[in-house]
DNA sequence: GTAGGGTTAG
């Protein structure tokens, strides 16, 4: 670019530090923002807080608390609010809460006041933590640095309420919120609503699903998704259906993922033969009905537009595969190709699972042979879907055969693919190879180390 | 292009 006379400025350098800290974590970014220093390009504060942001997987917080005074500087930035939020949000996850005062001081007096984000990183992890008291504490002080709450901070409030248990006070603040100036969202409800859902309060739950109809809030996937997991959960699938209907009362017209949402509830539940008949419904595949309403209703989803779209195909084939009925899976997987539709990554993965859980390897190598997008061919996720079934039926030596063909065929393994063998060693009592292989792969920078811990082996 | 809220097709 500079050849050719035209200066690469800071947000473009977003790209390769996103994928530095992606790739190889914190240290691996800071190696990157040197070298490009080192280049002469001009970095901003922008680019240091991005690679800040993902110090917390190889950095304790005592070397992060560093990073301010020393890293930032050294690319020629100075810390802004955003920096010291990301260093907060590392202290507050170490519950140092005393720490956490103190630098909120440090901001005051390097004329770098706590904002909005500030206090709301801190309540929610005061609520995580059951600290309401200090919560209290917290917005007084939020109060003298004249920073007034938002929607967001009462959704974080809701939420930290909701889950140590106090639904009548999240309740209330709910109906309170209007004469303080906001009126909830969709966001503020869900919140409250998945409080209600997980105590199993149906009564509360139903209520406050009228009262978002009723006040016009319109339900998003999120209400659906909580909803429909809530209702299977309890055997409440008429209720699936009836929720679709009030939704087309008030004139929320349920769309492709609304209706996947359905078929993965259905299918979660184990009633895949309901979610193969939805799906079967729509394509007018279906001759004979399930429910009569739901049939009417699925109707009226064509007539709104709505047709199955590959995520709604890939819930039922994970679910057929997980149900046992991997040979129906493999027939819908030639109805999408049929369809003239792109089986993707996920799809072949829940369909290698199913095979693998039932030991037919050449099937699925006969599948993989078979897949000619070369993205989908080499990406790790799909084998190791495989490698992880093979260990969990207790095969270890058939998934590092497994893995001998991953390689020649051309795709590397990820963190993941190491992590499941080792895992699948150990389970099978080669405890001492697991550990071997853990520490040469971390040695070698394959494995992060921290990983090292969830393995209680070091 | 950088930080804060509810959930999710592998």
């Amino acid at each position: 670019m500079r050849r050719r006379g035209c200066a690469p400025i800071p947000p473009m350098y977003h790209v390769i530090l996103e994928a530095a800290c992606r790739g190889g974590g914190f240290r691996c970014a800071v190696r990157v923002l040197q070298d490009l220093r080192a280049r002469g390009c001009a970095l901003d504060v922008g680019n240091c807080n991005l690679v800040l942001n993902a110090v917390y997987d190889q950095v304790s917080v005592e070397e992060a608390l560093r990073l301010l005074p020393d890293l930032l500087p050294s690319f020629g930035c100075e810390p802004d609010v955003v920096s010291y939020n990301a260093v907060l949000k590392g202290l507050c996850m170490a519950k140092r809460w005393g720490r956490v005062q103190d630098l909120m001081e440090e901001m005051v007096t390097v004329g770098c006041p706590p904002n909005i984000v500030t206090f709301n990183t801190l309540i929610g992890y005061l609520c995580q933590n059951g600290l309401f008291e200090r919560v209290h504490e917290v917005l007084a002080q939020m109060a003298e640095h004249g920073c007034t709450p938002d929607i967001r901070m009462y959704a974080t409030i809701l939420d930290g309420i909701c889950k140590e248990g106090h639904l009548e006070v999240a309740h209330e603040i709910l109906n309170r919120m209007p004469s303080y100036g906001f009126m909830p969202n969709v966001v503020c409800y869900n919140t409250v609503l998945k409080g209600l859902c997980s105590a199993e309060r149906c009564e509360e739950a139903e209520e406050l699903l009228a009262e978002m109809f009723d006040k016009d809030c319109p339900l998003d996937d999120v209400t659906v998704n909580i909803l429909v997991d809530f209702f299977c959960q309890n055997g409440l699938v008429y209720r699936v259906i009836e929720l679709l209907e009030q939704m087309l009362e008030h004139g929320c017209i349920p769309d492709v993922i609304t209706y996947t949402t359905v078929i993965n509830g259905f299918c979660k539940e184990g009633l895949i033969d309901e979610a193969v008949m939805l799906l079967k419904i729509i394509n007018f595949l279906c001759k004979k009905g399930l429910v009569e309403q739901a049939i009417e209703l699925l109707k009226q989803m064509l007539l709104n537009g709505c047709s199955p779209d590959l995520i709604s195909y890939s819930t039922v084939i994970d679910g057929l595969g997980k149900a046992g009925k991997t040979d129906e899976a493999l027939e819908l997987l030639n109805v999408i190709v049929n369809k003239g539709m792109s089986p993707n990554t996920i799809i072949y993965s829940s369909i290698a699972s199913a095979l693998s859980r039932e030991g037919r390897i050449s099937r699925v190598i006969q599948m993989f042979d078979n897949i000619q997008d070369a993205t989908i061919r080499s990406d790790a996720v799909l084998y190791n879907a495989v490698i992880s079934s093979l260990c969990k039926r207790g095969e270890t030596d058939r998934a590092i055969e497994f893995l001998a063909y991953m390689v020649s065929s051309g795709c590397m393994p990820n963190e993941s693919t190491y992590t499941i063998l080792i895992r699948g060693l150990a389970s099978e009592g080669f405890v001492k190879e697991a550990q071997e292989m853990l520490i040469e792969l971390c040695s070698k920078g394959a494995l992060r180390k921290h990983l090292m811990k969830h393995f209680g082996i070091v």
